[in-house]
DNA sequence: CTAGGGTTAG
């Protein structure tokens, strides 16, 4: 076998030495150990990964405890992103001790452990329960490694399996404070973008039964708590991740930096301003000193919820600041519509040393992108290798691609889709499909729609684009015949919702809402304030009400969308002149947005609006996206 | 230098 490692050394009588783990007598090897598995032996290339440190010390008569250090070092370097080449490495050292001796003993233990662990940490699950399986003695940690190591390969089934067979009596071990977050790492991100509702499912199952047995036990580890916060989040549970944090507070138990951060990024997320304030002002009174991620999450907490200001503040207040800090700050100066602020912090970047990766070159792409800056987007698109010496990836084509069609060339978009050497992702051809809509480019919508009918037959959205394509050029028997066609499939959208905050409390408004306790004042407010804004020349824009129904009752359909709900309550509840900031889980409708520059005039209010897509700031009549969205 | 833990940007 071409090892490159050197051959045994003769073995020493037991008694010549003083480690314990020589003296031990050698067992018969157990027969999943005894033969590496075959994909060892193409590793030659791990010869060049192997430090030069590792092979003197594997040349003087390594130890197990060497083995091990080995091992785990190997290991830091095979998690994402894996090296091909760690694979083979570990598993030489494997072979190795096998050769030697060291492993199948009852004292082999942590060695084993330590090979069991790397082959989890290359997504080997497989390869760690055959090492498990040849243990004759295993402990907690072992254990825990191989939950881990079925969990991030997302195998939750067996990870959970495991999990119970360690609870059950006989299994000599108990589940302890490192359990938790094996079972649960990485949860809900199984498979990376293509994660299905199915697996989201099965995620929220997993996250039951740990919470079901984490309730049952208790612990005072702050680890522990947040690696539930986290899988909360992971699992799109933000509501819950929120409650096991305050259930943290009550329980007197300080949190970390990792919970600071991951709780500003859940109010963020939610868009809960109040709430992530008072999560600020308590990680300043508890003491906790800010670590660049905790300056980052905050960062980015006040740019969710709309106040790019703030955000700013933690930028410059931030005494750590790195490559991530420089990004979410160029993001957010992007998604508020400041593409000029955005490249002058790329200018300072670099400025100050740091070296911009793909996620900065993106974002500045996508601040043009947000601005209709097509051509500096596309200089900055065409020059990234030659001047930043990165290499594009599929998400700077994709945003080139939504840049240009959004933009009215469709055709550059599609030759962009065609010359790329990604095949693109029917979340790209929806982004084209919209802009489709947008320019009433019928003929390629078409095509694009019946593919993306075949890609995702259950994604309401193509649906809807390609009936708003007929609709808006009055073809209304074709655009109810793509309503039916959704009807017959079982497709639905979701519902539109926007909400507010107002003191302490989230106001929620679904369309054509009545459910609140001041309804019939609101809609008082509203009517009043839709007479206003058309003294004001609001002309209702009837080409975004959903269905071919009688002039009058479009209108209506429009006023009582969701957004104008929410603004009418935020008029009356908040102080005259004061800023309101309303968060929508789509993208704005166009009458809306044009029904908030009104709204923004008549008032005088500012109105901050977060849609799925970015920020719109509404100020005297005009909004800050000059109506490029 | 005997094996095991959770964040932040798009």
């Amino acid at each position: 076998m071409p090892l490159l490692l050197p051959p045994p050394p003769t073995p020493t009588p037991p008694c010549a030495s003083r480690d314990p783990l020589h003296a031990a007598p050698r067992r018969s090897r157990s027969p999943s150990t005894s033969r590496p598995p075959s994909r060892h032996r193409r590793t030659a290339s791990a010869r060049s990964t192997l430090p030069a440190a590792a092979r003197d010390l594997l040349a003087d008569d390594p130890t197990p405890r060497a083995f091990s250090a080995l091992l785990k070092a190997a290991s830091s370097s095979a998690s994402p992103p894996r090296r091909p080449s760690s694979l083979g490495l570990g598993a030489q050292l494997h072979a190795q001790a096998v050769v030697r001796g060291f492993l199948g003993g009852d004292d082999s233990t942590i060695l084993a452990t330590a090979v069991l662990s790397f082959y989890a940490s290359c997504r080997e699950p497989d390869l760690a329960r055959k090492v498990f399986d040849g243990m004759p003695r295993r402990n907690a940690v072992t254990w825990n490694a191989l939950i881990k190591g079925y969990a991030q390969a997302g195998r939750r089934e067996e990870a959970i399996l495991l999990f119970r067979d360690m609870k059950r009596e006989g299994s000599h071990v108990a589940p302890d404070r490192y359990t938790f977050p094996a079972l649960l790492s990485g949860i809900g991100r199984e498979g990376g973008s293509g994660r299905t509702l199915v697996s989201l499912y099965a995620a929220r199952r997993t996250l039951e039964d740990a919470k079901v047995a984490f309730d049952q036990v208790g612990s005072s580890d702050p680890i522990v708590w947040s690696s539930m916060i986290s899988a909360y989040v992971n699992c799109e549970e933000e509501e819950g991740a929120l409650l096991i944090f305050f259930n943290m507070l009550c329980q007197d138990i300080k949190p970390t930096q990792f919970v600071y951060s991951t709780v500003f990024s859940v109010c963020g997320r939610m868009g809960i301003l109040e709430m992530g304030k008072q999560v600020h002002a308590h990680s300043l009174k508890s003491n906790t000193e800010k670590d660049a991620a905790m300056f980052n999450a905050l960062l980015t907490m006040y740019s969710d919820c709309g106040c790019i200001n703030d955000a700013q503040k933690v930028f410059s207040s931030n005494d750590c600041v790195n490559v991530i800090s420089y990004n979410s700050m160029i993001s957010a100066l992007g998604q508020h519509g400041y593409p000029k602020e955005a490249l002058e912090h790329f200018r300072q970047m670099k400025f100050a040393g740091l070296m911009p990766d793909e996620v900065t070159l993106l974002n500045l792409i996508s601040s043009f992108n947000h601005a209709g800056l097509v051509h500096e987007g596309l200089q900055m698109f065409n020059s990234m290798v030659d001047i930043e010496g990165i290499k594009p990836m599929y998400q700077h084509y994709a945003c080139v691609v939504d840049m240009l069609a959004r933009s009215g060339e469709i055709g550059k978009a599609m030759k962009t889709i065609n010359e790329m050497p990604f095949e693109a992702e029917a979340p790209l051809w929806r982004i084209v499909l919209g802009a489709c809509s947008k320019h009433r480019d019928i003929e390629t919508g078409k095509r694009i729609a019946e593919m993306l009918f075949e890609m995702e037959p259950y994604e309401a959205t193509n649906y809807i684009l390609l009936g708003n394509i007929y609709a808006r050029l009055g073809r209304w028997t074709e655009a109810e015949k793509v309503r039916s066609l959704m009807g017959e499939r079982g497709v639905y959208k979701d519902d539109a919702f926007s909400w507010i905050e107002m003191g302490q409390r989230t106001y929620r408004f679904g369309v054509d809402d009545r459910s609140h306790p001041i309804s019939r004042e609101i809609y008082r407010n509203l009517d009043r304030l839709i007479s206003t804004i058309k003294v004001a020349g609001y002309v209702p824009d009837i080409s975004f009400a959903a269905h071919n129904i009688q002039r009058d009752r479009k209108e209506e359909s429009l006023y009582y969308h969701c957004e104008k709900l929410a603004f009418a309550f935020g008029d009356l509840a908040a102080p005259s002149g004061g800023t309101l900031r309303i968060m929508k889980n789509l993208r704005v409708c166009g009458d809306c947005h044009c029904a908030y520059k009104y709204f923004s005039l008549v008032t005088g209010r500012e109105i901050i609006l977060r849609d799925n897509q970015r920020f719109h700031h509404f100020n005297s009549g005009f909004c800050s996206c000059g109506d490029y969205w």
